[in-house]
DNA sequence: ACAGACAGGTCCGATAACGGCTAGACACCT
DNA sequence: AGGTGTCTAGCCGTTATCGGACCTGTCTGT
């Protein structure tokens, strides 16, 4: 059974599903949607209601570090590279290049970059910490902006304002 | 170093090539190239000669089973196959379903199928003795009619006719 | 010197397309 | 019933194609 909810943000409204087993997708249903509510999906949000509290933290400053259970899907590199990403720290940015080599491919730099895009779970997973070699944010599913408050937030500590 | 050289069959003119380590490839040259001879080969027979003198033997009838020095390239389940296939005794037909039971693949006739195709070794690794399960022949790399006229050397055991 | 812009080059996974298949469902004939 | 044929929908490894949230070197203009 998956249930779904939406949670306002400063950097807008989000999307989260999930199941007994975990976080399954955080969206950011702004403009373009990513992905919309599907028929087998169900209202609510005992399920997701420590996420929520989490998430409103982080955008607060006042937590650095997710304690949930995630249960996101996809192909056995694509969950390398989100394990990866999980253990980059609060506040610190690296490249794709150097992601690749922490996962053991040097040279898998670009599908890194792929497996990034399709990172069901922004923000808990922070794909936002991976920047280019050269310094430049490069992209980012939601948007660049909200990449670089993301980034913003992290270094400062003061709630972002809301938008 | 790679030797290659040709002979005379009742099945047309045979290209083969092989090394130290042994056999790496029989083709039908007739008519469609599908390997034409390479920069790096060098032609001779002192490698190939027993292979020449035993495929002789066999279409002459006089010889069930090849005593030969294999050395075929291939993926992991391609290279499964090939050794399945040799395991089918002089004489004998199953069906494509059968060589992926007997793989321990069930479900992957159709993949054997393909694996059959790309056999660098007819003849000595007798992919014609794969069928499909209604009985029909369905395709062979040579060419059908020297499917049918191999099935029937070896249930004759005649000489096959020159053509 | 030195940022910043800008192609190319390359590489790697994801995805789609392709068979040397087959069991099952149906429609027809004896 | 049984036999025969056509058609359909899955199945599975290979091969080809694609597309990109890269990277690096070069070329600008300060």
């Amino acid at each position: 059974m998956v249930q779904y909810s939406y949670m306002k943000s400063p950097v807008g409204k989000l999307l989260l599903t999930g199941t007994e087993a975990g976080l399954k997708l955080i969206s950011f249903p702004k403009g373009k949607q990513t992905c919309t509510p599907e028929a087998d999906w169900q209202k609510g949000d005992n399920l997701l209601r420590e996420a929520i509290r989490q998430l409103d933290a982080y955008f607060t400053g006042r937590r650095k570090i997710f304690d949930l259970a995630l249960d996101p899907e996809g192909t056995p590199f694509q969950l390398n590279v989100w394990q990866a990403l999980r253990d980059i720290p609060y506040g610190e940015t690296i490249s794709y290049g150097e992601l690749a080599r922490r996962i053991g491919n040097p040279r898998s730099s670009r599908a890194v970059g792929a497996a990034n895009g399709s990172n069901p779970l922004p923000i808990v997973i922070p794909c936002h910490r991976v920047i280019g070699a050269s310094g430049k944010l490069t992209g980012y599913g939601g948007g660049l902006e909200i990449k670089k408050a993301l980034l913003t937030l992290e270094q400062q500590q003061t709630p972002l304002p809301l938008t």
